[in-house]
DNA sequence: TGCAAAATAGCACGGTCGTTCTTTTATTTG
DNA sequence: CAAATAAAAGAACGACCGTGCTATTTTGCA
């Protein structure tokens, strides 16, 4: 799986004149205004209570308007993926990609990741919310959000291959596991802390995966990275209230 | 906390005759039919898409029959919630107590949350998905649900205080930092199984658990527990298809 | 066995849902 | 500016939702 195919942004098309924001018909703008307020709306309620009187009431637009721009609310739905997708990877894939190759990379991704999560413990994660709400409802809605996220698993899951080949971590540490390893941990800071509301959330999160380097990086002691630098939490974080 | 107010069994009004399945009124043993039918549904559709009208299809009973039961849908839910708890408790906890205090009963803690969570891959775990559909939706739903989940999270760093106790883990491990990333992994393993359809996943979350061992437990090495028998797996486990 | 009480059924209400069809308005283009 | 086209509104549909009210049936007990 390339780097390439990462970007669904490419997917869209492009525009045949130049970039003027206006060159696009009137339609096409008031419909990203659309899955911009459906977004909005599908983190909060989730996917399934995303409905399309809900939504034309917040873009002060008639229900038949609203959905005459996607034809189903399937076709809205997945629209509503795609966007999310194009956002995560701007906010936390590209910006990584910065990062040396290798542990520095690493930890920007899940630095990045953990970052945005948190900014979601108000509005809630696509990802999280859409795996729940379409585990046993095979469909194109789910098939849309199940490739973004094996897109982002794959991206991780390459970045810990990479630490390995840089000999930033053991050459026989596992990258599935690891990956599922910080897989976890994003999931139960989002559970412990939008669902549990447990204080200090972040900081187990972040304990938890410099204990995971501890236990796959390479002999040469693994210094905060300059990504992170106020998060020296050492594994004996002080005990919050649970 | 105490152990006691781990049982919501105990909740429930003691029959005031002999303990003959007959003796309890009819109206009693059909509404416990229907919660354990309407169990049977939340757990694949959710609590939100419980619906009256699909229950009592499935009882072959009329709508106004289930909902007299229970008089309002939040109470349905709520009483659906008491019996995955009561069945959690039985299933998960009761179970490992019969362990010797520490790291003994820590590992049956694991493993048969684990084994649940592996067997709700097919129907789904309602502390999971109910989570999800009321992280942001206030009212007694939430707070019974959240209750069960804090009531099952206490018990686990209870019994990683205990295991400090006995000198089977560091007596600096912080318990809710170890009980923070042994929900991580079953999470991640609920996540990946059952929406990602990842193989292996049971074997990366035993894997984990084992790291997590390693680097809170105390310097005699941790043998595999007799309820664990053939999960001897070590983190070079094998690779598997992501 | 008869009678009170509990359990269940039947029916209707107001509401929201996704979707279709028709009509009106706004935009683009020649 | 006018014609062609795209965008939005309006109204209606069948379906399902939770819930209340009133019968009818079933159960438990004297």
């Amino acid at each position: 799986m390339s780097v390439t195919e990462l970007s669904l942004l490419a997917a869209r098309p492009a525009p045949i004149n130049a970039a003027l924001p206006k060159n696009q018909q009137k339609g096409q703008q008031t419909r990203a205004a659309i899955v911009d307020a459906a977004l909005g709306l599908a983190t909060q309620i989730g996917l399934e209570g995303l409905s399309i009187g809900a939504l034309a009431e917040v873009m002060r637009m008639s229900k038949s308007g609203v959905f005459a721009h996607f034809g189903s609310r399937e076709e809205l739905q997945i629209s509503v993926i795609r966007e999310y997708h194009a956002r995560f990877e701007e906010e936390v894939f590209l910006p990584a990609l910065q990062q040396a190759r290798g542990l520095p990379r690493l930890r920007a991704m899940f630095h990045n990741w953990m970052k945005r999560t948190s900014m979601e413990i108000d509005s809630g994660c696509l990802y999280i919310s859409g795996a729940v709400e379409f585990d046993d409802r095979p469909g194109l809605v789910r098939d849309a959000l199940a490739g973004s996220v094996r897109i982002w698993l794959a991206a991780m899951v390459r970045a810990v291959v990479q630490a390995k080949e840089a000999s930033h971590l053991q050459s026989d540490a596992d990258e599935h596991q690891m990956a599922f390893e910080i897989h976890g941990l994003v999931l139960a800071l989002h559970y412990e802390a939008r669902f549990l509301q447990t204080p200090g959330s972040m900081d187990r999160a972040n304990t938890g995966f410099i204990n995971i380097l501890a236990r796959y990086g390479s002999s040469t002691e693994a210094e905060p990275s300059p990504a992170t630098p106020s998060l020296k939490t050492t594994a004996k974080t002080r005990a919050k209230s649970f």
